[in-house]
DNA sequence: ACCCAGGTGGCCC
DNA sequence: GGGCCACATGGG
């Protein structure tokens, strides 16, 4: 790491931590007030479906992905498992059900390898492991690790780089970087990861 | 008719 | 490591 970076992460010390009391003294607690993942899914099934829409919603806005839970429900697809177990025609219908979310077609063959992947999987999961799927990438790794598995992992997406942006926090708006940023300077907690986040995005869909 | 939305993989240099 | 492009829909 060169003395730039050290002296940025030393340097977002307070600002990280004042951001956060910030956001939260502005709007509250972040439960409830934006999809589902700010609900702190209980159930399997709950989890499942934040797995599924951590890719649906790439590049999508999460009313398109809404439309498709709803046509998943509508053909009784609920969990991984089912879709996993997808035969060649009823894949079809699921390719179709997903329509609504935008690129679809190589979003359910995503789905289907990440359905493949947890369906199979015994004991830890590591963040290699989901990185190692297609159609995984960094942000859809850390979110399904943050809000489905509850692990103490830093979710960056163009929310966080917009603001950090904004509040010239960093120069550096790389995501390896913005991770490392927060992640040293606010304790290791995956609840107060999936607030601190959830306010994030908030914040950025409240244009002001 | 534009523009946008929690990205990612495959190239290329 | 970074730049560019394809991937596609529904709503403003």
């Amino acid at each position: 790491m060169t003395a730039q970076k050290r002296d940025d992460i030393k340097i977002g010390g307070n600002k990280i931590l004042v951001l956060y009391k910030d956001l939260r003294k502005q709007y509250g607690k972040p439960e409830g007030q934006w999809t589902l993942w700010c609900k702190r899914p209980k159930t399997k099934l709950e989890k499942e479906k934040v797995i599924i829409g951590t890719i649906l919603t790439q590049r999508t806005n999460w009313r398109n992905v809404e439309l498709s839970f709803e046509l998943m429900r509508k053909i009784g697809l609920k969990s991984l498992k089912d879709i996993y177990n997808l035969g060649g025609k009823n894949f079809n219908k699921f390719v179709q059900a997903i329509k609504p979310s935008g690129f679809y077609k190589i979003k359910a063959k995503y789905l289907f390898g990440v359905a493949e992947f947890f369906t199979k999987r015994k004991g830890e999961i590591r963040r290699d492991d989901l990185l190692n799927l297609k159609g995984v990438g960094k942000e859809t790794a850390d979110s399904i690790l943050l809000y489905a598995l509850e692990k103490p992992v830093f979710v960056i997406d163009e929310y966080t780089r917009r603001l950090v942006e904004k509040k010239k926090l960093a120069k550096n708006l790389s995501y390896d970087y913005l991770q490392r940023l927060f992640e040293k300077n606010i304790p290791r907690n995956w609840r107060l990861y999936q607030d601190f986040h959830a306010l994030i995005v908030i914040d950025g869909k409240n244009k002001n």
